[in-house]
DNA sequence: TAATTTTTGCGTCTCAGTATCAAAAGTTTT
DNA sequence: AAAACTTTTGATACTGAGACGCAAAAATTA
């Protein structure tokens, strides 16, 4: 559960840029910094405020930009929850089983993983005879249910 | 697996606007009419083509305001597939528990419905000791399994 | 028919995200 | 290290789905 570290995320990124013949710069390293500075979800927007914050010199087109490259470089993993924009999550390299509780009162988004879900969706793949390119298990509740959820650590298993 | 009856689907709108003191018009009939002449998922801007080759007075803003209105009746479903629109399925009235495959190569999104799935989304919600408000499993595949489903008249159990 | 309420359609607005393009910064070559 | 070349940046314009405001039109009620 441990978040990747990020040293070890920017190296990563440092190789996909050299390979892909782009540069590291100073705003490309705000925004990941950034980025890996945080457990939770966030939009393009947010990440913009928190980078800069960190350098005043990071613009909304470069984060629009930088964004992509980090979800194609497998850092970072791009998500909708129904809402009309997108959810950036930067727990992906680590645990890419990700299951979501998103609350229809408030704006909460729950991550959690599950042994028994986990197993259950190795046998609906199979069932399709599907080799899945990727799989959302996407629950609405209400807030009730969340603070239940969260009381029990957001871990349900 | 039969579409709900048009008819049937009319009266049940009918009840639902006089339970909420609004009034059936001729643009509100050729919309639905429309919604319920389709098998298929759609979108507003399509719904908005179908409806006004059927009758030519019908606006974007009413086509906007009516699909909501389906919808809170029950009679649509609104889904999102990670498109910066929404669909919009009229199937859903008669069989709520929809899947869908999406194809991340073109923009066909298959529905399809697995007994065995069913029964797993049973046991994931017991699981969690959740009372969902809504469920939805999304699959994301390529084309090569699109087809292989379709072969088996994407009903895969 | 007049008074009241709801609905419609047009046009405007919002908001996330994309495209453009000249200026700036980073490489490479000589 | 200057010139030539490539990539990146930021400001701004643009797009497209959907929401909103408002005056005109239609339906309902008196």
């Amino acid at each position: 559960m441990a978040r990747i570290n990020r040293a070890a995320a920017k190296e990563k990124f440092l190789r996909f840029l050299e390979q892909k013949n782009l540069r590291m710069t100073s705003q490309r390293m705000a925004i990941i910094d950034t980025v890996f500075s945080t457990d939770q979800h966030f939009t393009a927007e947010q990440m913009l405020d928190w980078a800069r914050e960190r350098d005043q010199a990071v613009s909304r087109a470069t984060v629009y930009r930088t964004l992509p490259l980090l979800t194609e470089s497998g850092l970072v993993h791009e998500m909708d929850f129904g809402k009309d924009y997108k959810y950036y999550d930067p727990n992906y390299a680590d645990s890419p089983n990700h299951n979501h509780i998103i609350c229809q009162d408030c704006e909460r988004i729950v991550e959690f993983e599950s042994d028994k879900i986990e197993k259950l969706q190795g046998e609906i793949s199979q069932s399709l005879g599907f080799s899945l390119k990727a799989q959302q298990l996407r629950i609405t509740a209400s807030c009730d249910e969340l603070k239940r959820l969260g009381a029990c650590k957001n871990k349900a298993s």
